[in-house]
DNA sequence: TGCCGATGTTAGTCATCATTAACGAATTCG
DNA sequence: CGAATTCGTTAATGATGACTAACATCGGCA
């Protein structure tokens, strides 16, 4: 017998153009309302071939949100240790998120609108990677803004993801590099209220 | 010629009801991962009941994000006209959008989500009261921020919105007033980056 | 009193899926 | 050469779920 099912053992390349198709249909029509046979047919394949390559359509999801937590998670934990100081780690934090953003604005759509349909074994591990993630935010901020008590800072982070993650939103209104711009100025200047007591 | 359908012409109790227990199922589990029959349960009625009150699931949820998106344009077009000049017209719509998000995160995580599911003749109905509403914002920056371009403007009004929305991500995080207060201030200070013309 | 509209109920009906079966071709490698 | 593994294909199969039918109940009210 084979191993239990090691997630991304041999990325094939036909793996990932199912899970690239599977991403952007879920964001358009919202995992319930895909059929298995349309992400199949989007790579050229027919209906049940996807059961070749993964046990079920929550599986497929489920390993899609996996993915998206840890990468934004090592990326972040990466980007801070690299950086130097306090505020040069929030700001790698901001680029990187919006750099994450900005490439798959399908992957975040799911990510925070899909949760909800991954089964009980992963939602479990998403939800922890998504915990770190913010804590990793949480940690920068609290060292660049003593005295702000921490539910502020998580609230203020969390307040900033969606300000971030407003780009599928405003798809186009701006040229990648300005909105780039546009939306890191913002953010910094949101955090900045942190110094604030009231 | 008579409009399309009034909306909400006698607001039975029992309306409402099915309303509010829908908009709090369909933010949970999604419009297609919400069986009729449970919204029903929710209101003490047993599934095939809803027809007497709606003629169909998706035209239950039309007239939930129509009403949504006519409050909060007709909420905000209310708060502009009575401010005295753009700054204070500014304060009005981010603080009546935070009330909402706070008063209503199950609307409004429906309304950013669900609107793929509209069937077409509202569906552009709803789109139109949006751009309204992006269009006030908009307005209002542009005379607090003359030589910030529009698209600038729509971006960041798009971002804010998204700031504002995370309510139903952290919820908890803070006590309600608390939680206003925060976002207000996150949202004037990332807003305030539209001085700068880079 | 006796009809009626409003509001429910419970049993179909019909589609739409996810998932599985049964079966083929191609590639590997013995 | 052949068996086995891989990756597909096209028919079931079985649930689920929206919507419709047929049939109560009940509060007016002519």
């Amino acid at each position: 017998m084979t191993v239990v099912r090691s997630p991304a053992r041999a990325p094939s390349p036909r793996r990932r153009a199912i899970l690239d198709a599977a991403a952007g249909l879920f964001a358009a029509r919202g995992f319930h309302g895909t059929p298995i046979e349309e992400i199949g047919a989007a790579v050229g394949i027919s209906g049940p071939a996807l059961y070749r390559h993964f046990p079920g359509k929550e599986a497929l999801l489920a390993e899609m949100l996996l993915d998206v937590s840890e990468r934004l998670r090592a990326a972040g934990d990466e980007r801070v240790t690299r950086a130097a100081g306090p505020q040069e780690a929030l700001d790698a934090l901001i680029r990187g998120q919006i750099d994450f953003a900005l490439d798959h604005p399908a992957l975040i759509t799911v990510h925070d609108r899909e949760l909800g349909n991954v089964p009980e074994p992963s939602r479990r591990q998403v939800r922890r990677l998504q915990r770190l993630y913010v804590e990793e935010w949480v940690t920068v901020l609290a060292e660049l803004y003593p005295g702000a008590p921490p539910p502020r800072l998580r609230a203020a982070t969390h307040a900033v993801f969606g300000l971030l993650n407003s780009t599928p939103h405003s798809a186009g209104e701006l040229p990648r590099e300005a909105m780039a711009v546009l939306l890191h100025g913002m953010a910094r200047a949101a955090l900045a209220t942190m110094v604030n007591q009231d």
